[in-house]
DNA sequence: TAGTCTTTGGAAACCGGTGTCATAAATGGT
DNA sequence: ACCATTTATGACACCGGTTTCCAAAGACTA
């Protein structure tokens, strides 16, 4: 059959329309799912097709219909298990679609950054873009991809704007949830480890922190707050600083897995026993959690699901009614929280 | 400017064109750095375009050329920090190119796999194509590449073919030196956890130990070897089993960190002290190996760098000869190793 | 000064699809 | 049987670039 092609490339949609005795468009319709066709067309069309291999050229059909089948990723996270967790869940709903991801990494600090994004933006002209944080707070970003005619969803810990582009968790009450269960065991001295500044979530999971010891009528001291930037070393150090105060406080929660991993080992340096001498609760559930000795209470939030659901909204709009964009966090509680000595 | 344009879109190089009153080709021309543009022309083009803002249509570029500037990753690794390093080096050499990145994780053992990837490639048509272990190792996804007129550059732990294609690491000879390292501690009753059949890693990473303990002259027993899926829980169980055996190894070394992490906790599990009971290293040094207590003496191969060298050969041929494609790993100590008891 | 070579610019076709619109064929109503 | 309507198909322009080929202008030679 393939020698009955003008070359030996790609099968085009000539080849099929030559071959079948039809005209280019009526293959179109066909391709397209067109009701206008009659059945014997169709079979007979769709026979050639079958015989040729033939599939249409993604880029000529984005030049025609102005649009392409790509979804940019844009992220900037410091926690890679996150990320690939977010690209997997995407990825699902994409897989059954003729969309493709691509992936764009930049750096939230450089002056760049929106040419950097702008760039990209020209140069691809993706049909949409899912913003993860802390990128997603960024309402320049936003604005640039309606500027350019891009579509877009942000995933977020708190309202940024409309729910038309947004997919968020609500951080604050499962930080709530968090603390309850450290006073539960029976602490009343907790300290905390907050993320970055420029965070939403880190806001968030702070604001959360603090009403609920509110609630529990608990005095946050002074010296018991510390950020860190969301890394390992800057929950060691943080972690560090706060169990060299005297006295130390009796459990810490940690604004993600990566710094109560941190605060873990600033703990053992120390010679303390998690959870005996020290209770701790991370925040993400990322793999770190589980694998750490000893196995970590943190909280989860369904980033899976939530990826789907931005997905979801971008690639088929019709469904967006549907999909549920507001997700709540639940406590897994593991091994590193006991009630406090004495 | 804005309101010369046609149309309030992207402007075009018909647009560039009218305004600086030249013909498409002459645009066409000094986009594409021609030397056969008077000074005069040029300039006054490229005023043109920047006061335009233009940018080529990739897509029409991408129809036109008969190539796009896509880059596949074809991925299905258990390990989600390796993939995530391997897309960031990927991505450090496509930054400053047209080239954009499309991620593609697949199922190693779904039987539609080279379906799904003919149809991947057919729906795309990428430029080329990137592929991680343990899909590298599959001769049938090159000749599929081949077939489909794809470029690609296979990551692998030892020779598949030709050097045009590949990127690798040397496991075999870091085991060895990881094994040479715990027998200079003082250990000879070393147990190992395999990588999964059908990982080429795998079996470069058990022949090394072999090698190695052949050329120390020391017996591998029996019930030594045990076989993990690179997954935590799979070491945890593979950790058990040898920890459980009487006597029990005095060090164990796992095919990579996930594993080892497992084995480490098994450790736990039983009351043994690392280094103290029982010394462990892993394979790979991810994050893990570094945040769990002990820190964890791994190997490490330069997966930026390969990623770096993977990508260069295929976006910059030119400079393929130039690029380095053979690694070296080297051990990275930590602290979970130390002489054996008594 | 005429003839030749080299640079520079443009018209038209092409890449492989889709949209518009006209026309042909089938169907229905009376 | 006839016209009106609906359904099915095709011709042709178009999306925004690149390529081929040719012509004009300028530079150089004789």
């Amino acid at each position: 059959m393939a020698n009955l092609l003008k070359s030996d490339s790609q099968p085009t949609i000539n080849d099929v329309a030559r071959l079948s005795g039809v005209s280019k468009k009526t293959v179109s319709r066909i391709i397209n799912r067109s009701p206008l066709v009659k059945k014997d067309t169709r079979e007979k069309v769709e026979k050639v097709i079958a015989e040729l291999g033939y599939v249409p050229n993604p880029q000529a059909r984005a030049l025609a219909l102005r649009r392409n089948f790509l979804i940019g990723l844009l992220h900037d996270n410091p926690n890679a298990q996150m990320v690939l967790n977010f690209q997997q869940g995407v990825l699902e709903v994409l897989k059954d679609t003729e969309f493709a991801l691509v992936v764009r990494p930049v750096d939230r600090k450089s002056p760049r950054l929106l040419a950097d994004v702008r760039h990209f933006l020209e140069q691809q002209r993706p049909f949409g873009m899912l913003i993860l944080p802390p990128l997603s707070e960024n309402d320049a970003l936003a604005e640039l991809c309606v500027e350019l005619g891009c579509e877009y969803v942000r995933m977020g810990s708190a309202d940024l704007d409309d729910a038309a582009h947004l997919v968020e968790s609500n951080d604050r009450q499962a930080v709530g949830e968090a603390v309850d269960l450290l006073v539960a065991e029976g602490h009343r001295d907790i300290g905390f480890i907050a993320g970055p500044d420029g965070f939403r979530s880190a806001f968030e999971r702070r604001e959360g922190f603090c009403e609920a010891m509110a609630r529990h009528g608990l005095e946050i001291g002074e010296d018991r707050m510390e950020e860190g930037m969301y890394t390992f070393e800057s929950g060691l150090a943080a972690g560090g600083n706060l169990l060299d105060r005297q006295p130390r406080p009796t459990a810490i929660f940690a604004s993600n897995d990566e710094m109560a991993a941190g605060a873990l080992h600033a703990a053992r340096r120390r010679d303390l026993v998690v959870p005996d001498d020290l209770s701790i609760i991370g925040f993400d559930d990322t793999a770190i959690a589980a694998h750490i000795w000893p196995p970590m209470t943190t909280v989860r939030w369904p980033i899976n699901a939530m990826a789907r659901a931005a997905a979801t909204k971008l690639v088929e709009p019709d469904k967006a009614s549907e999909v549920n964009w507001k997700f709540l966090s639940e406590i897994v509680p593991r091994s590193s929280v006991a009630p406090p000595r004495r």
